[in-house]
DNA sequence: GATGGTTGGGTTTTT
DNA sequence: CCCAACCATC
């Protein structure tokens, strides 16, 4: 059985699978079959009698260990792959930590507090030790603690660490030491950990405790890495001392995929990994077998302006496959138009289902632009990624009253639902709150428990009302282990008027959420009846905090659904799309502003248009604009500089006329659905001198061939989705434009006769409005 | 002291 | 354009 899989592999990817024992490293290209060596090799470990058990598989994301154990499941069988672990890092070692949470001193029940928890915390801390919100930003200071907890500078280290303590002064912030304590301390008392600490706290369990590190280490005798170069320097350790002892450990990744350095994503890991082990066995995967010739071409050429890389030749035997085309529009509405109406064209003609097509984008601001032309057209989305159904509102209340049940002492939770709904408990309330559970160094709600005996300066009424909610959670606490998590927050929801509450509001946002607090209680029934199958898993409520607490978009994907997907690229690491559209490659955006002042970080930005070419297996598409709306207002564009890092002979050109942007009103009729609320007076926009474009990326503009004199066709016109007449052919739309001047060409699809490729310096084509 | 409307400030990427 | 902080009102 095993065998024909084998067989599937080539012999590039054969070596690295069938290496038993001893570390490896497997530089893996592009598209090169990484994730089915990961797979093979797991499955030929069994087969060679590892014990499931003993085998730990850490991916990037959770759907990405999901679709492996399932590959892994068709080759050994079910009940086998059932045992291996895999899963994130923090999924992973989350569930570790909760089996040894004692150790630490935490609740096994303790809570992950999320990016935005961890910044309400921070914000409340500065605001009680009374600092200048201005100098200490929050964002600013949750992103610096981040790092310290990814490089295991914990506070004391901090403190005894003499040059981080001047720079924080030095930076006008001498209280970072007086706000990293507090913040550790206070999740702490919170039985509370941030994303940060599973991995540190890992680490602090596995060097603290040699049993439990021995114990873990002889469970984990062979451990497998994806995406290693993305991992950080706590990441890193786990790895290290886990793999101490067997030394079986296989790293997989791509340094020119290296995205990640903003979460602490040190690349040097995998540049090192040679290093830190004996006798690695280094594998090359360098066939591309994703991707067309041309794709690769470009990618190759774009990648290779980067100077810290590993030198790599990944090449493939794929057709040379379409040009990559590029495409310039006036506005960002144009833009979405353009490659909703591409995307709603090629796949009428090629019958593909939408679900071939993938829009990209560097920030998910941009998926709006795209999410209202892909609507006209009436084409089937899905965005991922962006604000998760996870963090609405409403949704991250239930949440949050669920959090509070299996961990009282969740002081973010608390905060957040003690007054909501509305109960005349208000901000003073639970400030003097904070100070009391301070002053008795005890929680938030052991202050409530005792709110009646405690010498707190709250008047009778508020003590009630404080007495109510306490009373309240307690009622529903007794359920706590009789009921699973979907009765639980059934109950929740009914006992504490979550819905009619949004029902009296009446509001067209209210209908929304009341849909989707139905939708989460739809997903817990889920959840429940799907752990139910498992043998471990009790469909409790720990068990789905936990889950979604770690979720990704991904998690909760609908199968089959032909629907194009919109996503950033970071999102779309690991995935293939056979049409790709990279919109918005423009200077400022991507490359972001903030990351053209370093080498190191424009690099990135590099690598990061690397992964999203390579995404691709038949088709790239590249779009900018020349004006974009940002903050509100419209601001002026110019293509990125990594346009011109892919050679010409690559590139299919295609330019809407500048002119027409100067009277968007008289060819208003030639849009599809003209938006009456849309049209605003744009203040047209300064054309970029030519020199500013980088010269291999610079635009040839069909209308300078075409003065648009006399009523005669102005060639200018002619542009892709446009409806003309032909003397001989009859109507006909517009399919793509290729050349300059006299060369200019059309592609045009007409109703009776088919395509046509016509030289427009001789079809005698009309417009027609 | 709580509530509700207004204003001003801030936006890269994610587990 | 979205959210938090602020201020005026009850």
């Amino acid at each position: 059985m095993l065998e024909n899989y084998l067989n599937l592999l080539n012999e590039a990817q054969q070596k690295p699978t069938v290496h038993k024992d001893g570390p490896l490293m497997v530089i893996a290209g592009a598209g090169s079959g990484k994730t089915r060596v990961l797979t093979y090799r797991i499955a030929y470990l069994m087969q060679q009698g590892v014990d499931s058990f003993s085998i730990l598989a850490l991916t990037f994301t959770n759907k990405a260990a999901r679709e492996m154990k399932a590959r892994i499941a068709q080759i050994v069988g079910d009940s086998e792959s059932k045992n291996l672990w895999m899963g994130t890092f923090h999924s992973v070692f989350a569930r570790i930590l909760r089996a040894e949470a004692d150790r630490l001193g935490y609740p096994s029940n303790f809570t992950i507090y999320d990016t935005q928890d961890s910044e309400r915390l921070l914000s409340s801390i500065i605001k009680e030790l009374q600092l200048d919100k201005d100098l200490y930003k929050v964002k600013q200071i949750r992103s610096r603690i981040s790092s310290f907890k990814n490089s295991l500078i914990t506070v004391r280290a901090y403190c005894n660490n003499p040059e981080l303590v001047e720079a924080d002064r030095e930076s006008k912030r001498p209280e970072m030491g007086t706000i990293y304590k507090e913040y550790v301390d206070r999740c702490f008392k919170a039985g509370a950990m941030d994303f940060d600490d599973l991995l540190l706290k890992t680490n602090e369990l596995l060097n603290r405790f040699p049993d439990v590190l021995a114990k873990y280490q002889e469970r984990f005798r062979y451990i497998l890495v994806d995406e290693y170069q993305d991992t950080n320097h706590s990441q890193y350790l786990i790895v290290r001392a886990l793999a101490d002892r067997y030394q079986n450990v296989c790293v997989v990744g791509d340094d020119a995929q290296s995205i990640y350095a903003f979460r602490g994503a040190n690349i040097q890991n995998i540049l090192n990994f040679q290093r830190d082990y004996d006798d690695v066995a280094v594998y090359r995967l360098e066939q591309n077998y994703r991707s067309s010739k041309t794709i690769v071409q470009a990618a190759n050429a774009v990648i290779a302006n980067n100077q810290n890389r590993l030198e790599k030749n990944v090449w493939t035997a794929n057709p040379e496959g379409h040009k990559i085309i590029f495409h310039r529009s006036p506005t960002d509405s144009d833009e979405g138009r353009y490659v909703a109406g591409d995307i709603f064209e090629r796949a009428m003609q090629t019958q593909q289902g939408y679900e071939n097509y993938a829009i990209l984008y560097r920030t998910n601001a941009q998926s709006r632009a795209m999410e209202d032309a892909l609507r006209k057209r009436n084409i089937p989305y899905r965005v991922y990624g962006g604000v998760s159904f996870y963090q609405r509102k409403e949704i991250k209340d239930i949440l949050a009253y669920l959090r509070l049940l299996i961990n009282p002492n969740d002081e973010e939770s608390l905060k957040r639902i003690i007054n909501y709904p509305m109960r005349g408990i208000g901000q003073t309330t639970v400030n003097k709150l904070i100070v009391a559970a301070k002053t008795h160094d005890c929680t938030m709600y052991q202050v409530l428990e005792k709110v009646q005996e405690l010498p707190l300066n709250i008047n009778a009424g508020t003590r009630t009302k404080l007495q109510d909610f306490y009373t309240l959670m307690e009622s529903i606490k007794i359920q706590l282990t009789s009921l699973d998590a979907f009765e639980l927050a059934e109950m929740v929801t009914k006992k504490v008027g979550l819905v009619s509450v949004l029902k009296k509001e009446g509001t067209p946002e209210a209908v929304t959420r009341i849909e989707n607090i139905e939708e989460l209680l739809n997903g817990i029934k889920d959840f429940v009846d799907g752990q139910r199958e498992l043998v471990d898993a009790t469909g409790s409520l720990v068990e789905f905090l936990e889950d979604v607490a770690l979720a990704t978009d991904f998690d909760n994907e609908v199968k089959d659904q032909q629907a194009v997907s919109l996503m950033t690229i970071h999102l779309a690491k690991g995935l293939e799309f056979p049409n790709v559209y990279i919109v918005g490659l423009e200077e400022d955006l991507f490359p972001t502003a903030m990351s053209v002042n370093t080498r190191a970080e424009l690099e990135e930005e590099r690598r990061l248009f690397y992964v999203a070419l390579t995404r691709a297996e038949k088709r790239v598409t590249l779009t900018y604009t020349l004006s974009r709306y940002r903050w509100g207002k419209i601001i002026d564009a110019e293509p990125s500089r990594f346009l011109a890092e892919i050679d010409e002979q690559l590139v299919d050109n295609q330019v809407v006329n500048d002119d027409y942007f100067f009277k968007p009103f008289m060819d208003a009729s030639v849009f599809d659905a003209p938006d009456p609320n849309k049209v605003r007076f744009r203040q047209p926009v300064k054309k970029k001198p030519t020199a500013k474009v980088p010269p291999k990326a610079r635009m040839k503009s069909v209308s300078k061939a075409a003065p648009s004199s006399g009523p005669t066709l102005d060639l200018s016109e002619i542009q892709q989705g446009i409806r003309v007449s032909h003397s001989r052919f009859g109507f006909g739309t517009v399919v793509s434009t290729d050349g300059v001047g006299n060369d200019a060409k059309a592609l045009i699809r007409f109703d009776q006769s088919g395509e046509k490729n016509l030289l427009l310096r001789f079809a005698k084509l009309k417009v027609v409005s």
